[in-house]
DNA sequence: GGCGCAACCACGGTTACTTCA
DNA sequence: GTTGAAGTAACCGTGGTTGCG
């Protein structure tokens, strides 16, 4: 019985597959392959390589480059970064001078940051990350990109009163002290920040620090962001792969009942047609492993009942779904008990599978 | 070389907050 | 105006790795 379960390449194993809801990449840039074994790196290959990474800045897409062909991206933004904005979007680690690009004192993007003034930085930030509070009066807070591209036509009023908003709120927590802290973060900051992720899935330090700086954020607060997006990447994957899986289960339960069926079909003919039985034989048989058919014209002989089975001739031929069929009528017609001669074939099986 | 310790990082799970229908 | 769901920033605990004494 031939069952076929393509991850791979099969032109269209599943027809399923084109009734889940809208997977399009235009759409929303989203795009999955199923690899073979790359969802399941250990997490010490992974922090061997992030490691390599951190070691290497020189080498960053390396970990990128090398990832194997599980891959899913649901960012909004499907065109690569650099060809879509290369003059306004760029990352700190791909260009070290951008605070001081001329004519970065104003323009749409000033006034972005939610947390111009981060002041609640905890004692561990405060050493760890210390270097890379930015004050407002820093070259930092002089940085402002052109996020006019992706406002989609928001004017300057809209971005400086959501700033306003979010200062606002941000000088609220800061008078109640105990409140966590919980800012949320700018289109635009979250707009750079899945760009950069479309990039590197993990930041090294100096990316870190870059990016905060860049979007005046706490490094912290970078970092969680790509944990937290790393996190929900690898959810939406789960619930793709599970529902893939589900899918899967239900083909092949129909296969299997369609089978069963075709089963209960092939019995119940052999019951009332028992005369073929006493015709010469030709077993149609199929390996199970190497797919073959295999031809057997068996002389049937013997007066009580006990049949010796000779072996005449034996031809084998490469199948494919129509030629399975076909073989399956066949079948039907010549309703040949699975024989010995079969196993004797299925023990030659690894020879005819190298052969083919 | 083996061991203990501290620092760091990534991750999974959870909480708290915001936004929107 | 209220409410529940969804999204997400932030936090916490844990495990792995690395460097140092």
């Amino acid at each position: 019985m031939e069952l076929a379960l393509s991850l791979g390449d099969a032109p269209k194993p599943f027809t399923f597959l084109d009734k889940t809801p809208k997977f399009s990449n235009k759409d929303l840039g989203f795009c999955m392959g199923l690899g073979t074994s790359s969802g399941s790196r250990s997490s010490d290959e992974k922090t061997r390589e992030t490691r390599e990474s951190e070691e290497d800045d020189g080498d960053e897409r390396r970990r990128v480059s090398s990832d194997p062909p599980l891959q899913l991206d649901l960012l909004p933004f499907t065109p690569v970064l650099r060809t879509h904005q290369p003059s306004q979007l760029r990352f700190p680690w791909l260009t070290d001078n951008l605070a001081s690009e001329p004519g970065s004192s104003d323009g749409p993007g000033r006034g972005l940051d939610v947390n111009r003034f981060p002041t609640v930085a905890t004692a561990a930030e405060e050493t760890d990350d210390g270097a890379a509070l930015s004050s407002p009066n820093s070259t930092v807070s002089s940085f402002q990109m052109d996020f006019c591209v992706r406002n989609g036509g928001r004017s300057k009023r809209d971005l400086d009163v959501e700033t306003e908003r979010a200062s606002s709120r941000a000088s609220d927590d800061e008078e109640n002290g105990s409140t966590r802290k919980k800012l949320r973060l700018s289109k635009e900051q979250s707009a750079f920040l899945e760009e950069s992720f479309k990039e590197h899935s993990t930041l090294n330090p100096k990316q870190k620090l870059a990016l905060a700086k860049q979007l005046n954020l706490r490094p912290r607060q970078v970092e969680v962001w790509f944990q937290n997006r790393r996190a929900r990447t690898k959810l939406k994957q789960t619930e793709v792969d599970c529902e893939y899986l589900k899918r899967c289960c239900e083909t092949l339960t129909e296969e299997n009942r369609r089978l069963q069926k075709e089963l209960q079909e092939l019995r119940a003919l052999k019951t009332s047609q028992p005369f073929y039985m006493q015709l010469p034989a030709t077993t149609l048989t199929m390996c199970p492993s190497c797919e073959r058919v295999a031809t057997t014209t068996t002389t049937t002989s013997g007066t009580n009942g006990n049949a010796n089975n000779t072996t005449s001739t034996s031809t084998t031929t490469n199948t494919n779904n129509t030629t399975n069929s076909a073989a399956m009528s066949l079948a039907k017609a010549r309703l040949y008990p699975f024989s010995s001669q079969v196993q004797a074939h299925m023990q030659q099986a690894p020879a005819h599978q190298a052969a083919s």
